[in-house]
DNA sequence: AATGAATGAGAGTTCATTCAT
DNA sequence: AATGAATGAACTCTCATTCAT
């Protein structure tokens, strides 16, 4: 009797994104979704078969966002500097404006086959969208380098989780420099010789 | 008899470090570890208070382990290639040795500010180590270097966990990969131009 | 459907009572309780919170329905004989009809300040119904006198726990003693001095 | 290796009566008791068959000492009033002196026909000797009279338990006056007639 | 469609007792 | 005689799920 795809269905979702984000899988009961989104118990099985299920179409609904909102960051993009940029800045701030919720990606139910091959798909369109952007780079490896990238970004993110003081400008910061780290390397290409100069060094002193 | 901290010590921990890595904290019983450790299970309670409590003795064993093998890697390198090469190596290859037992760090208990505590000791003293390194080469900004290197590897990994039939040998070339990823930069140094051609290519098509 | 407090509520208070009354509180087991009440396990805690609630809630329903019928029988006495009858006949017939329920009150869990608390206070609203009794009759001491008089009744109770022939009528026969006694002391007031006949019988015969 | 009956033993004993005295039955630990006594748990069993025997033998230890004390008590009395005034004054001060310990005889494990059957066979020994003093004073109806007087002063000791300020001189008026009472009547052989004023009162208000 | 009382399998944990040393 | 590591039965309580209303 409801909107688009119905009033309570959305509630739902809503409401276990918020517990299931929070608390983790297992600390989440059915009962506080229920209460959350305002409804009864059992109403929420007319809508989810189960918890697993719910948990399925949460995490659905939040990678959905994540990839269409990188794809339309995307089109507005044109250098590979700018389209770089993008990247990190939607990874990181994401996860900043989520910082509530990363549990849902970390205490997912174990032994659900349908879960994981959700998680790897989602992984592989992610991947999939940095790699088109390195390839126009006309980058050897262009697969590795995308890993590689959102690799970076994903480990700055566990600052925004670990630091309770992490702002948005620094989130901002972060991904620039990741960006840049990505093009140049970390040595800058003026002194690449460093790397053979510790050697040496060392070398001198045995 | 006993061995040096108790036969029946290690063999808890066996078990328990196999279960929990390979179903998570919550899948796991403590009749299943007790089992497993060829035990009864008001054993496992003579050794440790509680299932929260073994979990955390898994996860130091395992996380000491981590970092004193890396420290005795670093020890024998002398130039920054070798020990970025070290670093990723072990990095992978420990992950790969352990490919089972991913949901240790994963899966674990929430709202145990005791592991939580202890997890972001882990992480900084890695860090510590992985910085250490950047730092010796003379690079500005040791810290978020070490971070972005970390997550390039932590990344590399998911394809350990995720595709089957992952060898050594792909692990071994990734390691390779991250290491020159983070010297050269993505383009290398010869032809960062790139970063700009792509630009003018989409002006020239606007 | 249900009854004015819930039906289901009174039949876990009623087995409850059965149980922790014949057994104890560490003898009587939830699911016995729950089997007794025809119901399952999980549904007596949507009742009551924990094992120790029940068995505060049996307690509070019992003490209070003891004090209520003490009451309604002291305001159908006129004469201090007839309150002191009607207090003892009341202790003693109460604990007649529930013979089988002596456990109530000497196999409660200890350490448990809630319900020690709450036996405190019904001792003491006891002691005040029966000393305002003994005030009106002008003696000296009531509440010396309240004690000491519940302390007959309650001892003249053991044996109805304690001898398996004993009758009712035993019971009320008992009552009347009680309160003999509590006027006229234990030897009548005719012949007191029998206290130091007593006395000096010893004394002749040394 | 011991003394009179072993050291051991007696230590045992020793610790169970002040654990099971402070804690109840259910909640004292035979590895405590092991502890308290200073020996290894199972060494413990070598001495007592079970939890449960070695509860009753030291409520028989407990009983055997309070039983015996009454009697060289009595032996040195020669009046009714004398006698009365040393079984109140043994009975408070007794618990007086064990306030920490009441919960040996209140907590006690259900079910267990042979302890149920020493506490009786105590009770009656306890009896027996309060009655002969009834007797000797040629009262009629002396059983109820000893069981009387028992109750007055177990109820009195109750206050030893529960209020924190009770002193030993207290105990001491409190034994007086129970034997007063018991003798004199509540309200002394000089106005009886209290109770049937009352009672005109009443008629006259009608 | 919506409810929420009822279910019951299943978990972690305790502790009296045993027995190889 | 003494030990204490090991046992495992038995307990309380939770919570996803069902179903009569």
């Amino acid at each position: 009797m409801g909107g688009t795809v119905s009033h309570k269905h959305t509630a739902i979702l809503d409401a276990a994104y918020e517990l299931f984000g929070s608390e983790g899988f297992y600390e989440t009961k059915m009962s506080e979704v229920a209460e959350r989104a305002g409804i009864a118990k059992g109403t929420v099985y007319l809508y989810f078969k189960s918890k697993e299920e719910l948990f399925m179409a949460v995490t659905r609904r939040d990678c959905e966002d994540f990839l269409q909102r990188l794809e339309n960051l995307l089109q507005a993009c044109s250098t590979l500097a700018d389209k770089l940029s993008a990247i990190a800045g939607h990874h990181l701030l994401y996860y900043y404006e989520r910082k509530q919720h990363t549990k849902l990606f970390f205490r997912a139910p174990n032994n659900n086959p349908e879960l994981m091959a959700y998680m790897t798909r989602f992984m592989e369109e992610y991947m999939q969208s940095v790699m088109k952007v390195m390839q126009e780079s006309g980058a050897a490896e262009p697969e590795l380098l995308a890993e590689s990238y959102i690799g970076m970004l994903d480990r700055l993110k566990m600052d925004i989780m670990l630091r309770p003081g992490f702002s948005e400008a620094d989130a901002h910061k972060r991904a620039e420099f990741a960006a840049g780290l990505f093009i140049h390397g970390a040595l800058g290409s003026q002194n690449e010789q460093a790397v053979h100069t510790l050697h040496e060094d060392h070398q001198e002193e045995a």
